[in-house]
DNA sequence: CTGAAAGCGCTTACAG
DNA sequence: CTGAAAGCGCTTACAG
C-alpha cells in the first residue's frame, strides 16, 4: 500500500507538502497542489488514519456501548447515532455488552484501547470501577437511555413517567386492578425507575404493588418467559402485567401462548419501548414509545460538544403512550385519518 | 494518559523491557518483570492500541459491512460475528450500508483507511470499483449472505433453493395458484436468485410467475408496502404473496392492514428470513429460516483463515421451511412436543 | 536477559 | 510556499 513518501517522490516534493494538500492546508501553490493530487490518484494513495491518529491523538471515532443489540431499541438507537456522527465527521465503534458487566467492561477497555475520541454508554449495571475511572481520567463520555447515578457525566435519555401514568390510567379504565410488571435489573435505572414510576401511578388509583407481582428480568426475552410463567402459575395471576421492556414483551408472549392463553381476554399485556412488530402481533400490543432517534442524536451532539471542548448539559426528552389492544380495549372500528397530538395517543392500527 | 515511557521509568527498566513482557516475551527476568508489572498496575498504564498497531501493522479488527442493520436478520448475523471474532481475538467495526451502494463505499473506504486486518462484506450491489479495487489489492475479504458474482472471494451463505420449493408445494397445496413475489434488488445475488428459485419451482407446478405478480423492493419495509399495494390494486390480485426479506414482509402486513384486508383469508403471506416476531403476528408467518449464527460463525473462520495465511473455502448452510399459518393451512391443535426433523418444518406456535 | 536504536506513517512548528 | 526534522507510542532485530 503506498504511504505518504511514494507519493511525495512521485510528485517530486516533500512528504510535509504532500500533508499540507491532503489536509487542505493553504500555503502550498497551485502547481505542488496539482502534482501531488495527481500523484495520489495514480497511486491510489490512501492515508493511513493509524498513522495520522498516533500523530494527532484524534481518532475521530466514538464508541458506543450498548446493552444489547439484538434489542430493537438499541439498534434503532445505535443506528441513529451512527448516523448523526457521520453528519459530524465521526465514525462510531458499538460494543455490545448483552446485559453482561463483564462484556460491557471488555467493551470500555477495547474502545478506550483504541483512544476513541469519546464514550457514548447505556451501562448496564450501577457502575463498574473501569468505567468510574474512566469518567474520573476525563474521558469524554455521555450516557443515553440509562445512567449511573453519582457520577458527573451528561444523560440523555427519555422520561416515561407522565407515559406510565397513561398506561395505569388506561388499564384502570379497563378494569384492571391485579396489575403486575416484568422489571428490569435494579441495578440499571430503567430497571428500577420504571418500576417507582409504575408503582407511584398504581398508588394514586390505590392499587398495590405486591412482591409476587413484582417479577424480576433481566430486559432479556428470556427472563420475561421465566417471570410470566411464574405469574400464571399464582393461585391468583395478574389481570394485567406491564413489561419493561420489548424483548421480555416477547418472552411474556412466548409464556401466554405456551399456556394456550389469549391477550387480553385471559390476561392483558403491554410493554415499554414501541417497535414496528406491535402493530402486527395478535392483538396489536400497547406500547409506550420512545423519541429513540431523537435521543441518538442528541447524545452525539452532547458527546462531540464535549469533546470539541464546549460543555453539553443533560437532555431529557418525554415518553409517550400508543393505545392498541392488547390491554383489552376494543381498536376504533376504522383507522383515523390523523393521531392524536395528546399524551394518549391512539394509534390507528 | 500514561504512556510505555512512563512505565519504564517507574519499573527502572528500557522500554524495550516493557514491551517485553506487556507482549509475554520469555527472555524476561523475573524481578524485571515483577517491577514493571508493578509499575504498570500503579500507573494504570493501557498500551496504545494505535501505536501498536502502526509498529506491527496489524489491527487485530475486522471490517463487517452490512446491508441494513435494522434488519433483524443482519442485527443477528452481526452479532455472531462479534462473538466468533471475539472468541478469536478480533474486535470488529460494523458498517451499516443501508442498502445504498454509496454509503457501502463509504464504510468500505472507512475501514480500509483505519486498516483492518480482514474485511466481511454483504454486498448491496454488483460491487463498486472500490470493492473490486480491495480485492484486487489482495485485501483479506469474505462475503456472507450476498456476493459479487465473478469475483475470487469466499462466500459464506444459506441455499435457500430447496426451502423455496418446500415453500411453493406448500402453497400449491393450499390451492394457491396466483402467485406473486416481493423481490429485492436485481443487482443483489439474494434478490435475484430468490425470485429465481421461486420461479423454477413454481414452473414445476406450471404455475407462471409474470411480470405483473414480480414486485421490485429493496429490502426495506417501505418498498414492501409499496409494491403490497400495487398488488392489491391489480384487477386480479395475487392470492398469496412471498416477501424476499422480513422487512418487506413487515411492510406488506402493513398494507394489508391498512385496506382492512386479512391474512390468510383475503391473501396469503410467507417471508424469506424468520425472525422471533413472526411466532406472535396475527396470523404466524410462514418463512424461509436462515442458519443465522452459523453463517456468521463461519464467515469469521473463514476470514481470520485468510488473514492467518491459510485457504479458507466458501461454505453453503441450507435454509428451511417453517410452515406457520400465514397461508391458509389451519395450526396443529396442540403444540407437538417435539419439531419435526424434516426440511418442511412445522412451527409449534 | 537487557538496552540503544531504527522505524511504522503521519503532522507540524521552525527556519528559510 | 517549502523542506528538514522531531516526535506520537510502540516493537523488534541487533549487539552485548
Amino acid at each position: 500500500m503506498a504511504s505518504i513518501k511514494d507519493v511525495a517522490a512521485a510528485a517530486g516534493v516533500s512528504v510535509a507538502t504532500v500533508s499540507r494538500v491532503l489536509n487542505a492546508h493553504p500555503s502550498v501553490s497551485a502547481d505542488a497542489r496539482a502534482r501531488v493530487l495527481a500523484a495520489v490518484e495514480t497511486l491510489g494513495y490512501r492515508p493511513n488514519a493509524v498513522a495520522r491518529s498516533l500523530r494527532t491523538d484524534q481518532t475521530h471515532t466514538l464508541g458506543l456501548v450498548i446493552s444489547d443489540v439484538m434489542n430493537p431499541y438499541f439498534t434503532e438507537l445505535a443506528r441513529s447515532v451512527e448516523e448523526e456522527a457521520r453528519a459530524l465527521g465521526y465514525s462510531v465503534i458499538i460494543g455490545n455488552a448483552d446485559e453482561r458487566p463483564d462484556l460491557q467492561d471488555h467493551h470500555v477497555r477495547n474502545l478506550l484501547d483504541r483512544r476513541i475520541d469519546g464514550l457514548l454508554v447505556s451501562p448496564t449495571d450501577g457502575g463498574s470501577p473501569l468505567m468510574l475511572d474512566a469518567v474520573r481520567a476525563g474521558t469524554p463520555m455521555v450516557f443515553v437511555d440509562r445512567w449511573i447515578p453519582g457520577v458527573d457525566v451528561p444523560v440523555v435519555r427519555a422520561d416515561g413517567q407522565a407515559a406510565v401514568r397513561d398506561l395505569v390510567a388506561h388499564l384502570h379504565g379497563l378494569g384492571h386492578r391485579r396489575v403486575a410488571i416484568i422489571a428490569g435489573p435494579a441495578a440499571t435505572t430503567t430497571g428500577s425507575e420504571r418500576v417507582e414510576a409504575f408503582r407511584a401511578a398504581l398508588a394514586d388509583y390505590g392499587i398495590p404493588l405486591p412482591d409476587a407481582y413484582t417479577g424480576q428480568g433481566d430486559f432479556q426475552a428470556e427472563s420475561g418467559r421465566r417471570v410470566m410463567e411464574g405469574f400464571l402459575d399464582l393461585p391468583e395471576p395478574p389481570e394485567a402485567v406491564f413489561a419493561a421492556d420489548n424483548l421480555m414483551a416477547l418472552g411474556a408472549l412466548d409464556a401466554i401462548r405456551a399456556r394456550g392463553l389469549r391477550v387480553p381476554r385471559d390476561i392483558a399485556l403491554a410493554a415499554f419501548d414501541d417497535i414496528p412488530w406491535f402493530v402486527h402481533t395478535d392483538p396489536p400490543v400497547t406500547a409506550i414509545a420512545q423519541p429513540t432517534g431523537e435521543l441518538g442524536r442528541a447524545a452525539v451532539r452532547a458527546l462531540v460538544d464535549r469533546i470539541e471542548g464546549r460543555t453539553p448539559k443533560s437532555v431529557t426528552l418525554p415518553a409517550r403512550l400508543v393505545v392498541r389492544r392488547s390491554c383489552g380495549e376494543p381498536a376504533p372500528p376504522f383507522p383515523s385519518p390523523t393521531q392524536s397530538p395528546s399524551p394518549v395517543q391512539r394509534s390507528t392500527s
